[in-house]
DNA sequence: GCGGATCAC
DNA sequence: TATGGTGATCCGC
């Protein structure tokens, strides 16, 4: 079968090298703005506006309250829930912060939103090696702490640069605090007991940066493994924003996607790299699960009785006939569990777009003015890219003017 | 080559 | 009361 001749080549470029991560910051927009602000903590929120909700808590989840579904229905589902504005300068600002860390592990790892990235661990995992355990070993703040204000929440391992023996040993530390001018060792009168005390006494040591009590802290040496290696990239990102990353482990792209789901909120899942395991893993999968799969193609292969991953298989045969050369190449290499080993970094932007959605209206001479506004807006976009030293062609694509009587949009709440 | 459909985030 | 915006790819014409 012609199928099957695919299916043995794909089998035979199966490439089980390469240690391939994806990253998933856990409810990222929420998850900031409860830091921020605690006392949404306890709450069910979500950030977003009343149109649109771009993430929710996980008490908001109980709810069924979703990413992508409006306000008014998030509502509906939970009444006391919070509607945080979007704040996106600051989620900007702590992805910098997370990416920072991820580019030491792969300098061409590749973001895929604010909150999301993938990187290829391969190279590091052979350098880390040979890796002395000081730069293996970080000083984690106790997780108790994460919500004090009244405790230093600034990165504790920024000192590990100043700190110059060779190994680390909280001793030391304490004693290199009395020396460095970024602390200050001072007599605790009050009963906080929990801060760090670097003698019997009652001393403590303040952060001079933000004028805060250390809390209690441990160093932790991470492993050679690539699980060490994951848990020490999702123990700086958390010690860093104080906020909680998924991570999903795998040999290539596809399926570490999959795995940063699984043990989420804040945990990782590995998949071995070898065939048997691999296989079991896509075993039950849903083919919905897959990205690129979405809403339309799981109906449609649904209909035709193919649900999960083993099912794309062993329709193989009617998959061959009913859809296109790329399409049936994309299924067969889901259902072996195969996907891309080179993590790239994003190519260059290929189009640029404007569109916005408005309440119905019919005189010409409103619509003209939409179409101004937007073109408007478009050369307003076009001026902040830089295009020097570039060719740029300009063409007007599509002009759409969709008139809605009624909201019609089917969305996917799964 | 174009526009519609689908998808991710 | 009320359902977003941007970029990309594939497919059928």
């Amino acid at each position: 079968m012609e199928a099957d001749k695919l299916l043995e080549d794909f089998e035979q470029q199966r490439d089980l090298s390469h240690t391939i991560v994806h990253i998933d910051m856990d409810a990222f927009y929420a998850a900031v703005e409860m830091r921020d602000d605690p006392s949404l903590k306890n709450k069910p929120m979500a950030v977003g506006g009343d149109n649109m909700l771009s993430t929710s808590n996980y008490h908001a989840r109980k709810f069924g309250v979703r990413a992508a579904m409006p306000g008014f229905i998030g509502r509906k589902l939970c009444p006391e829930l919070v509607i945080v504005p979007l704040n996106f300068e600051k989620y900007t600002s702590v992805s910098k912060q997370v990416k920072s860390i991820i580019a030491e592990y792969d300098a061409n790892f590749c973001p895929m939103s604010l909150d999301e990235a993938y990187l290829d661990l391969t190279e590091h995992l052979k350098k880390r090696l040979s890796m002395p355990v000081k730069e293996r070993t970080f000083i984690c703040r106790h997780s108790d702490y994460a919500d004090s204000r009244s405790h230093c929440k600034c990165d504790l391992n920024e000192i590990k640069s100043e700190y110059a023996e060779e190994d680390i040993t909280v001793d030391k530390l304490n004693e290199f605090f009395t020396k460095s001018e970024h602390f200050q060792v001072v007599q605790q009168d009050t009963d906080s007991a929990k801060a760090t005390n670097i003698d019997k006494e009652g001393k403590c040591v303040v952060c001079l940066k933000c004028k805060k009590v250390l809390p209690p802290f441990r160093l932790v040496t991470f492993g050679m493994s690539d699980e060490d290696t994951v848990n020490e990239l999702r123990t700086r990102i958390e010690q860093k924003t104080t906020l909680t990353a998924s991570a999903g482990i795998a040999p290539n792209m596809m399926l570490a996607k999959v795995c940063s789901d699984k043990n989420k909120p804040n945990g990782q899942y590995k998949i071995e790299p070898n065939r048997e395991t691999v296989m079991e893993f896509i075993k039950n999968l849903p083919t919905r699960k897959v990205s690129g799969i979405g809403k339309v193609s799981e109906a449609m292969l649904n209909a035709v009785g193919v649900y999960t991953c083993t099912d794309l298989y062993e329709k193989r045969g009617l998959l061959y006939h009913l859809y296109s050369q790329i399409s049936f190449n994309y299924f067969m290499r889901i259902c072996l569990g195969i996907g891309s080993t080179t993590v790239e970094r994003d190519s260059e932007r290929k189009s640029m777009s404007t569109e916005r959605t408005f309440s119905e209206i019919n005189r010409p001479a409103d619509l003209n003015q939409k179409c101004e506004e937007l073109c408007e807006s478009l050369s307003e976009d076009l001026k902040s890219e830089r295009l020097k030293g570039k060719t740029v062609s300009i063409k007007i694509k599509t002009v759409k003017f969709e008139v809605r009587t009624r909201a019609h949009t089917v969305r996917d709440y799964t």
